[in-house]
DNA sequence: GTATAATTGTGATATTAATTACATTTTAAG
DNA sequence: CTTAAAATGTAATTAATATCACAATTATAC
């Protein structure tokens, strides 16, 4: 963790709802803005810790981490440039972290001081409503993993996960994994060894192929069908 | 489904976020604004349908349904008055709901025109950051769902939702259920025929009483320790 | 490059909960 | 009040997945 210099008006990385800020309001942004650079596996910030940023993420992958029954892990999902964390601290009320967020590749991040970005949002109902925008966005995705997770079986939840990193992370249909298969686990609520099982299984249908933590999806239509009939 | 006469500004059940309005903007909320009165297991819209208003509950309670992998309902959550359903939909690229809305009680419920609530929103960013904080505040619940739903099995899950009613939703700890074993089901994620079995066995265990669907929570403390072992 | 730690693979067994298939009870409608 | 339709109760069976116990492999640090 490294601080290196930043302006908000200058950033090349803004994210689309700032676009809506106009100059002042970039330089009130910047006032209470820090940029971060983080290593691989680093803690950004920890779920019970005091709050006291909004964190945006200029580059790299981040996961969101909480603690579930019996201290289990749980991966909320993996964020990746351009998101907002902790847009959920705005609430005034609200002391403490929900969950962890943790850096899966060296990453870049900037800590914007909440009660700064809560102004902003006071001052610009516009920009407002671009946050809301984003944070509903997100929500509808977790209604979908909430309501397939409970639903589907092991291999229907995997095929989605698949699919969640090469359309909604990375982007592309081959990508490095980032996580373990613990990890891997720990996101769709089963055991490391049944992700183990079901990633051969897939394997060996041609699904997908897998080497050194990098997977690359072979079979689309075949993933698909798995998704569908869970 | 009834329209009644209605003025936001003298309205006795504003929402909280809507106090920070003043009599100017409260008028305008009026104009895109009207009541309905529902009787109990009215269909107040329809997840796929298109998306025209923002749903604001007086009265009631609700319950959002989604249609998950082959066809079997989710229920999402119990909304209960004071409410935004469909929130979601202010985000201009979104055209149809997400999820449907069915009344569980005789409810009243207000219409608002979704361009006139997205700009009071642009106008006022109190109120944004208001409505932006209940959105974010479900959120965080649904987190904890999503979390315990699938890390922990079913007498766990029976009992997070027993205590969701009690606390969150009807705010006693004798209630009236409103909702049949099949929705409870699909609350949770489990077939009709677990939640029999497992709501007798607290009744043996002596954790709860039911008699015609009207659920009393008898030792909170043993129900508070399978919320935790799962 | 070697040692050590972390991760992954895999079979056997044990649990959990779904499914099937009816019986019974409760509720709603006429 | 009666009857049909919903909803609930319950046992037997089956299926899915967790857990346990190691072996094998791959990464990481020195």
């Amino acid at each position: 963790m490294n601080l290196i210099a930043n302006t908000c008006v200058d950033c090349s990385l803004k994210s689309g709802a700032v676009s809506v800020l106009d100059n002042n309001e970039l330089c009130a942004l910047e006032e209470g803005c820090a940029k971060t650079e983080y290593k691989k596996g680093e803690l950004i910030f920890k779920e019970g810790g005091l709050v006291q940023h909004i964190i945006y993420i200029r580059k790299g992958f981040v996961k969101l981490v909480k603690k579930g029954a019996g201290g289990k892990d749980f991966i909320l999902s993996v964020s990746k440039q351009g998101s907002y964390l902790g847009i959920q601290n705005l609430d005034e009320n609200i002391k403490t972290n929900y969950f962890s967020a943790i850096t899966l590749t060296n990453s870049e991040v900037c800590f914007i001081d909440r009660h700064c970005f809560a102004s902003l949002l006071k001052q610009n109902g516009e920009f407002a409503l671009k946050v809301l925008s984003t944070v509903l966005n997100d929500e509808m995705n977790y209604f979908d993993r909430l309501v397939k997770n409970v639903q589907q079986q092991l291999p229907g939840r995997l095929a989605n996960t698949i699919s969640y990193f090469a359309n909604e992370v990375y982007g592309e249909n081959t990508f490095a994994l980032n996580l373990t298969q613990t990890e891997i686990a720990a996101l769709i609520g089963t055991s490391r060894e049944s992700i183990s099982r079901i990633l051969k299984e897939f394997q060996e249908m041609g699904i997908i192929a897998l080497e050194h933590n990098v997977l690359t999806i072979l079979n689309e239509k075949k993933l698909e069908e798995i998704k569908q009939k869970g």
